[in-house]
DNA sequence: TTAATTTCGGACAAATTTATCCTTAATTAG
DNA sequence: CTAATTAAGGATAAATTTGTCCGAAATTAA
């Protein structure tokens, strides 16, 4: 569904965000630690999000990565700035030419879906209780 | 959501249940044309449905595809024949561990999400009235 | 039987995604 | 100031997906 770096930054910021729920800045080892990820293409995900405003990096000894919180970050932001809008905008079928004025012959049969995604995505806050609470099964 | 192939695929097996109420054979060049697809690509997705027993081909001249109507196909069962079950089966995040016994953080977020996908691609049959009438909203 | 047509299937190439390596820049603590 | 620490970022490599090429096998029609 989402790209495997998209699965990583959305474990990337449940961690980072229940970190921030005690005080604590997180760093590249620990979340790379945390989420059993790849150290270096974590590093690049980090980046990106830090690109696109959802956090906020500091350098130096005891430096890390915090939310970026003049935003309330949904799962959405995530899904957007990782992968793109392609998942959530784009025709099932990759159709240039489809809309519901023009839809392809899948089209009607995924419009539900494809809401109750973007609705999941759009309600779902990275600081929400129930996902912080699960920020220790994010490994394997 | 899908890879290309996949998508490739349903637009290929649509065009060949199409065709096939008119009571045609199709070739491997005259569905290419219909879904403008790569030739050289689409006979090897061609050559996977065949193998999972979608359709049935004939070589020669006046050969061709047709739909192995011994089952009803659903979207379902090209999107497990091309794609693999991991989409509907795995978790989003990845987890091995992940279930509703031993849920990651979005787990239940997305149960509603995965249902409501594989009930669509379960219950949508390439045969379906309304599809076959978008058989020429394939291009592009 | 011969030639044309069409799928099959292996090898290969290009593009994209995932992942690694290494140097630089910034910051902190001593 | 110096040394240690940590993120930034460019170059490169590995893996996967997408796409191409071409000869072989099967079938049909003349």
């Amino acid at each position: 569904m989402f790209s495997r770096a998209c699965e990583y930054a959305i474990k990337i910021m449940i961690y980072i965000a229940a970190n921030e729920q005690e005080g604590k800045r997180t760093g590249l080892k620990e979340v790379t630690e945390a989420i059993s990820s790849p150290e270096a293409f974590t590093a690049k995900i980090l980046q990106q999000l830090v690109k696109n405003d959802l956090l906020l990096s500091f350098r130096g000894p005891s430096g890390g990565f915090i939310l970026n919180d003049k935003k309330e970050i949904r799962l959405h932001d995530i899904v957007v700035a990782i992968d793109g809008t392609h998942l959530l905008n784009d025709c099932i079928l990759g159709l240039n030419e489809c809309s519901s004025a023009n839809p392809c012959p899948v089209h009607d049969k995924f419009l539900l879906v494809k809401n109750q995604l973007t609705e999941s995505l759009l309600s779902t806050r990275v600081n929400d209780e129930a996902l912080l609470k699960g920020k220790n099964s994010l490994k394997n």
